[in-house]
DNA sequence: CGATCGCGTTGACCTTGCTCAACGCCCCTC
DNA sequence: GAGGGGCGTTGAGCAAGGTCAACGCGATCG
């Protein structure tokens, strides 16, 4: 998990798509060693920086991501500015299913990252000749299904502090960069992005910051660093 | 629409794929006429009553259904009690996708429904000599996806008066038994239900229609029964 | 190196929607 | 046709979370 901007221009890509980082996640995992070389033959990479758009939610929905670095926020608008963040998705993430002509939402990196890029009408090709991988699509759209309804009862639902909670709890799992008890975890994200992802104000996540941490449930090294020194007690926070 | 209970026993199920109201909708649409035949052979045709539940969060996801007839609710729920109704499904819909073993949530009759119940293991055959159905099952799940994309930034960033707005404009729509200017159509679920979909509670949602209906944005022939003069004006009610 | 800007935190006050309670209405039952 | 239960509406008061404002701190920049 990076937050570090510093040195983009010295990064390497990856190249073969055999030698990806997360090669093993996302779409890539249900395509067979053997023919893995038919990716690199319709990926571009790309490269996009803290605050990037990645696509907008009227643009013509004419790619799909891997994300292989980085970390990206899904998000809608309404006319008047307010703002519901959809989904974080970090490393190993896939992004740009459509359901229609265009997008559902839009994307923009929060640090920066590396994206592999498809376009669908090529993609789609492939998904004729393995299908596999459209399955493992399905799968993809299904956990994210499940993923959208467990956040609608967030934000129906749950109060302040158990929204922070579950959001906490959520971090930690779905990040998974450090899964054991007591061990800290990176937030890429901003106050303000957290607050419209929970459907809160900025000052009241800020606030619900301080509550957990005053009550021992989260010890905060930096604003973006979280230690949760006992994960059973704070997801008793995460309802009732 | 129908919220007449009296004449449950008298139903006739539909007996043949070939000949169900809903053959052109759901999953259905994407098997060959020739070929329908083939669902008839792993369909079980269901009943339910208003308020029987058909499958729970916690059950083992053996089967997807079709809806053929009545009105459905899918929910989540906390310990405590609260509810986050997560969808309204009426007849052509079709539930029951899992991402894991078990439901991702629980599903309710509204009204008298006929479901057209498939086990999966016997489905995924289907599935596998029929690609299209798959696709077509991706396809559904993609537009539920943008759907519930939209029903986040409902509950995240609405108010009262907004969400119940969309929520009458998106009945409106999805219902289409009347999609004509001043149209009367029905809401077959209780305004709990509604509460329970907004994120708000029975009151303020009783107080919402009554407001709307003072504004002339909506008129109510009773409490199950709407009629909205004019589409565009209570559009402009669904944001900002 | 001081000025500025972005971000996060905190405080005081306010508003939206919730809670609790009463009541009306319809339908069902006896 | 009196009683009762389920559902919806309305009112009064309350509280969770929003708004507005001040301030702190670290990073960037001239």
């Amino acid at each position: 998990m990076s937050v570090d901007h510093s040195e983009v221009s010295a990064l390497r890509l990856p190249r073969r798509c055999a030698q990806c980082s997360v090669r093993h996640k996302a779409m890539c995992s249900a395509i067979d060693t053997r023919r893995i070389d038919a990716l690199d033959r319709i990926v571009t990479h790309v490269q996009v920086r803290p605050g990037q758009t990645i696509f907008d939610e009227s643009d013509d929905a004419r790619y799909v991501y891997n994300i292989s670095r980085g970390h990206v926020r899904l998000f809608k608008l309404l006319q008047d500015g307010r703002r519901q963040i959809t989904g974080f998705l970090n490393a190993g993430d896939f992004l740009g299913l459509a359901a229609s002509k265009t997008y559902a939402y839009s994307a923009e990196a929060i640090t920066d990252s590396d994206l592999c890029r498809f376009k669908i009408d090529e993609l789609e090709d492939l998904l004729n000749e393995m299908p596999a991988v459209r399955e493992r699509l399905y799968e993809i759209a299904n956990d994210e299904l499940a993923a959208d309804q467990e956040q609608m009862l967030c934000l129906g639902r749950k109060t302040a502090k158990e929204r922070v909670a579950s959001f906490l709890i959520g971090q930690l799992r779905h990040g998974a960069d450090c899964g054991e008890e007591g061990a800290a975890f990176q937030l890429p994200m901003s106050r303000s992005d957290i607050a419209d992802y929970l459907g809160l104000t900025i000052e009241t996540v800020s606030r619900t910051f301080t509550a957990l941490r005053e009550e021992g449930l989260i010890e905060l090294q930096s604003t973006h660093k979280v230690t949760i020194p006992n994960i059973a007690a704070l997801e008793e926070s995460t309802e009732a």
